[in-house]
DNA sequence: TCTCATTTATGACTGTACTCAGTTTATGAA
DNA sequence: TTCATAAACTGAGTACAGTCATAAATGAGA
């Protein structure tokens, strides 16, 4: 018999609805579990690598048993997603918040783009293990954390390009959000290029500085180009 | 086909000169040997899924010890990549040389890419596992295969863009290359995204043909815009 | 206080990717 | 042919991510 049914999957409260009050010793004691597993994680993976880290030596460190660590993440993968998508929603915050205010368009996108590539470079091989779980979440359900990380960056990009002013502004019909992905889609493309290769820094900044350029000018003349382009 | 891209091997001939000649007993079981093993992964990934394929049962079906599997590729992953990256290539050769001659610009990218679409389709599960390992090549070696199927797809978008005539060829300047990456970038991510939702096809292909639009006609009002953004 | 149902925790155990010390096979020289 | 060297092969063994049956903790009701 299905008589489960009526339970709310994991999801939140009891329907008491106070929502962050007073959580009960329950909840307090997860919270803090987490909190301890994810530092215990990230200071790990900080000095030996993800690689070379293994679960139990997280547990031990976070001072839980082996298998409850897989109660709170399903893989050692998810928990290097749980471990850094703060901080790089840190990161996009930040960087979005502090953009040059006199900058061009294509200025204002390196700045932030700038400072990704900034915090990826900080650990290679972190974010290569990094980049590798998020380009592709085996986990079914999109982590709530990538989830927010990546509307952030949307809109971030999408502010930019809607305070374009005069020769910088948006052509009329465009959606900010497609145009927001087609530029971020050219920053990924490159990041994952650049973090497995060699090439220095400065230069791939200054090749990316170029794609974006074309990105936002477009590739052929545009003039008068907002009708459907023509058979024959 | 081009029986003659198959011939490359990775030791390389002794001193002997004679290129492609007689291999040599030694030569000749290694290859047999790694066709045996493409073959055997590729029909069990195919028919089990990549998770429920163990290497123990590629090595018997390929008939050689479980050791010898990792001589041939370093890691399961990679043999998944060694085993699909002949088909993608073939894919996309197949795509790049069956252009549609009339169609436009973006017509000929969405035939393109479309056929990269549709071959990911046939197998989505398979599609994540390869798209996860071929974002972030944890060998350190690029593979070689991978190198040319990246570069026969710059090079096919490359020459549809040089292609294009009146009103849709390349602004002068633009480098086909870097307009090629750009464009791939973009499809790169949606078909990231695309591949690990539910979001049908025809959604998927009609929301990338508005991103592809966008990423040729760029996004703002470009008329002289081949001057550098000015201050002010 | 004392049930008792439910949620959370635990670590011995399991399946499997990958290794390595030892063995076999190919090849070129004598 | 025979020998010496190197290349290729092998499967028992290892390390580790992840599971699961059992136990502890919690809190609602009596």
């Amino acid at each position: 018999m299905a008589e489960k049914l009526a339970k709310r999957a994991s999801g939140g409260q009891p329907q008491g609805a106070r929502a962050t009050a007073e959580p009960g010793r329950r909840e307090r004691n997860k919270r803090e579990k987490r909190a301890r597993i994810v530092a215990a994680a990230k200071a790990l993976f900080e000095t030996k690598g993800f690689a070379d880290t293994t679960t139990q030596e997280i547990a031990e460190k976070a001072d839980i048993g082996t298998g409850t660590l897989f109660l709170y993440a399903k893989s050692k993968e998810e928990l290097l997603v749980m471990v850094f998508s703060g901080d790089m929603l840190e990161q996009v915050q930040n960087a979005f918040s502090h953009l040059p205010a006199s900058g061009s368009l294509v200025d204002q996108l390196m700045h932030a783009f700038g400072s990704m590539v900034e915090y990826h470079d900080q650990d290679r091989e972190l974010a290569r293990a990094l980049l590798k779980e998020v380009s592709i979440l085996t986990t079914p359900g999109p982590s709530k954390d990538l989830a927010l990380l990546m509307r952030s960056i949307y809109a971030g990009i999408g502010d930019i390009l809607l305070a374009g002013r005069g020769r910088e502004s948006l052509r009329k019909g465009v959606d900010p959000l497609l145009a927001a992905e087609n530029l971020f889609g050219i920053y990924y493309l490159s990041l994952l290029n650049w973090i497995s290769s060699d090439l220095s820094k400065p230069r791939f900044l200054k090749r990316l500085r170029a794609k974006l350029t074309l990105g936002v000018e477009g590739l052929i003349d545009a003039t008068g180009a907002d009708k459907p382009a023509r058979k024959g």
